[in-house]
DNA sequence: ACCTGAACACCGTTCAAGT
DNA sequence: ACCTGAACACCGTTCAAGT
């Protein structure tokens, strides 16, 4: 990191910035600080600007969360959908939906909450999985909840990201023999997955996810079934 | 709303704050301004005290949201288990569970993220839907994971709250027939079960999940085939 | 012990002044 | 057009001073 040339006072005789730069850095400082740690003058001290720069390529703070929000959609791996069964294609996305969330869990809040309005491209990620179903043969009714679904648990799967491993372990286990015993039965069988505890519980939650749905759309009988688990007291 | 009497600098005759209190405004302000217009200065507004008295109740803002997470917990419908069928049991919780988390959607941050040793009445709420699991004859190994599976949607289904309930609506449609043909069918069944979009999402992935671990638990291959949804590449 | 008021070190955003 | 520096209206938290 070498010391920033100090920069006189008026415009300067070639450019220091572009939005693309911009975008890059705040990804850094993201990782680096997560989300609240991304401020306008950290984001401006990295580049080696003035806070109010940064104003001349994205509107605001929000408007720089749109542009993440949009190179993210493009990091998904669609490669399956077409190519291999879906039930793989639909596991590939899935994965590589998860574990892009998971390397930057800060970023849940934003892929969540920037509107589709503002991030046209990343609708061409949803054509893709749509179109892997449809060539699947499941009924047209069917996809884009199905897709729904399987969005929902991702994202809270990715959730419970910055949480330790052992946020499974119980409090008031000492109080509870049954509760210890279940957790120590979870716990044996993440051991003998050696896999991670969180990535058991999603491992399962796909299978449980896939599973259920085809049999849902199988079953033909479609919506009728799909909505018996409406809320009771609704 | 009465004009609050000036009060007079050292230590009132009364004592004018509480915990209890101050967690009621704070759920007042939470509902009404959200989690970022939760501000310890509009909290002592409404209280009618100085900033800084706060302090003397509460350690932090951080401690506020602990408060919250664990009166949170409390409101659950755990009601069913040990009752009724463990099916509709965690039915009627994860409705339960939902519901509130969507009557104040600014709470899922603070629910997910308060981690639980800091809210020990929450894991008296996990000792009754693992009982729940055990009573109707669920292998020990399998309860803590399709709980947390459940919790997992639950969280999920949560985050899109707040966005408006056309939020499924393509903003590329146009460029794609298939895609276009998807939501409006999607968009039908909707009308036909006279459901909002988003609770059709969810009551067909509680469906699923439900239906996909009782095949998996009761297929007899246990983590073998609950583990076969492991990512390809990991 | 419990409240007030002032202070400290931060925010995002705006804007006149400079080239 | 594009950058700087100062200003504005906010934050959460601390702490001496008061009773």
């Amino acid at each position: 990191m070498t010391i920033p040339a100090a920069r006189r006072r008026g415009r300067p005789r070639e450019r220091v910035l572009d939005a693309e730069a911009i975008l890059d850095t705040t990804l850094t400082v993201i990782r680096d600080a997560g989300l609240k740690g991304l401020t306008m003058r950290v984001l401006a001290l990295r580049l080696g600007v003035s806070v109010s720069a940064l104003y001349h390529h994205v509107p605001s703070r929000a408007g720089l969360l749109a542009n993440v929000q949009e190179r993210f959609a493009e990091g998904l791996d669609v490669s399956g959908f077409g190519n291999i069964p879906l039930r793989e294609a639909l596991a590939r996305w899935a994965w590589s939906y998860l574990h892009q969330l998971r390397r930057q869990p800060e970023l849940v809040p934003v892929i969540v909450e920037v509107p589709l309005a503002q991030a046209p491209r990343s609708s061409l990620m949803y054509q893709r999985v749509i179109a892997g179903f449809a060539v699947a043969g499941w009924p047209e009714e069917s996809t884009v909840a199905s897709m729904s679904v399987l969005e929902t648990f991702i994202f809270g799967a990715a959730l419970d990201s910055p949480s330790p491993d052992d946020a499974y372990e119980p409090q008031g286990a000492e109080h509870s023999p049954l509760l210890a015993r279940s957790y120590a039965a979870f716990s044996q069988a993440v051991e003998d997955q050696e896999a991670r505890p969180r990535d058991l519980v999603f491992s399962m939650g796909l299978e449980a996810i896939l599973t259920g749905l085809h049999s849902l759309w199988g079953s033909g009988r479609g919506w009728a079934r799909a909505g018996a688990g409406m809320r009771p007291d609704a």
